[in-house]
DNA sequence: GAATGTTTGTGGACGCTGTACACATAAATT
DNA sequence: AATTTATGTGTACAGCGTCCACAAACATTC
């Protein structure tokens, strides 16, 4: 099971001129492909047709490279939510406006879930260790990373007196716990095989449920 | 970063007598540990006090043994559930039945992920190619898995006439979704580091909307 | 412009992993 | 007692992450 299709990627120059985002990139699509365990430095290193060891002067371990794919793939859920985001009438009165933020929210989730596997999976990756957090270019376009967009469309909720300050308290774990168990019994667990159709369907009953339930 | 605790064990027959099962609990304590990458087949053969290839014998592969532990994560798992369960008063009307048994359901679920991560990690774990459904193995005392234990809960709300026949189709996956995605943001994702109590008071809240929003 | 120092890529090595093949040994079957 | 079958051993290979010493190109200073 080795991917065969590696590109030797040879160069003439001894400095490479970008390694680091290179690796990266290449980084990014493995991910892209086969999730935070097919994030492997070697391969990266040969994608980006350097000796394995160079990786090194970029990156301090593989775990490190793990996390800059990670804080990348972050950042692209949050465009996925800003782009669902940005499809809503910004003249609706505030309370249809809040709840609809809510929805695109978790609409653009499960959309990016669905979409990128890979890169969704590696952007909740277990980290070793302590709870390390990436430089924040974890955000989206807006600058806003998932959770700050989350909390936004929660806060309209607020705003608008859809939430009382009591059921606005916290409500970011409860919204997100289940888009998030959602998305994963989708993408790699027992819920794998729902056709799209079903997927679609059971997203939206369970936005319905958290609109309701909070 | 290697377990240096590992016993030698070693033996006086040239059969082990029960390498299978040997292998097995070490796989599980393995997984008890560190999740499902700490499942290497190396290691489980060593603590069994055997050569490496001796798995070969008793699993096809690594990813075998991972089944196989998976398949007994899972019947731990429906064995903290129905713990759950039996601490409720069977006397009490259908109706707080019906709903005290969705609730011990859900606790029982985020209790389990909760003392034993690395066990819930491993029964969740993203299984190569197809859907394979383990023996069967994974049902708890009463020959429920964890599936069933939380569709007999939701049976006994329709039937309770707590949730119409239309809300209860499909309720699975929505009850589903809420608590696995709190387990998972808990254990390995961004909520790690909050205190037990936290924990518990997001989880009941948790519930408590699944419970109304279904 | 030549000497020096600092980054960045190379080469080789080590121990770890999963796994394939041939072989040895003990138990089961004939 | 002879043979077949099940189970554990020995040796080997390729791939992985990572360490160390070295080389090449760039940056800096005189």
């Amino acid at each position: 099971m080795t991917s065969a299709v590696t590109p030797p990627a040879s160069r003439s120059t001894y400095r490479h001129g970008d390694l680091r985002r290179a690796l990266l990139e290449a980084g990014i699509e493995l991910a892209r492909q086969g999730g935070p365990s097919a994030i492997v430095l070697r391969e990266a290193t040969r994608r980006a047709g350097v000796v394995p060891n160079a990786a090194y002067r970029h990156f301090a371990s593989r775990e490190d490279l793990l996390l800059a794919v990670r804080a990348a793939a972050l950042s692209a859920l949050a465009s996925a939510m800003e782009t669902e985001l940005d499809k809503l009438d910004g003249n609706s009165p505030p309370a249809d406006y809040a709840r609809a933020s809510l929805r695109a929210v978790g609409a653009g989730y499960l959309r990016f879930a669905w979409l990128e596997p890979g890169l969704f999976r590696t952007a909740f990756a277990p980290a070793e260790g302590p709870l390390k957090v990436p430089p924040a270019d974890k955000a989206g376009r807006g600058g806003l990373d998932p959770f700050q967009l989350l909390s936004a469309a929660l806060d309209r909720m607020a705003a608008a007196g859809l939430l009382t300050p009591e059921r606005r308290f916290a409500a970011e774990y409860l919204a997100w716990s289940s888009v998030h168990g959602l998305a994963m019994l989708v993408i790699e667990g027992p819920l794998r095989g729902f056709s799209p159709a079903q997927v679609e369907a059971v997203g939206q009953r369970l936005l319905e449920m958290v609109e309701k339930g909070l």
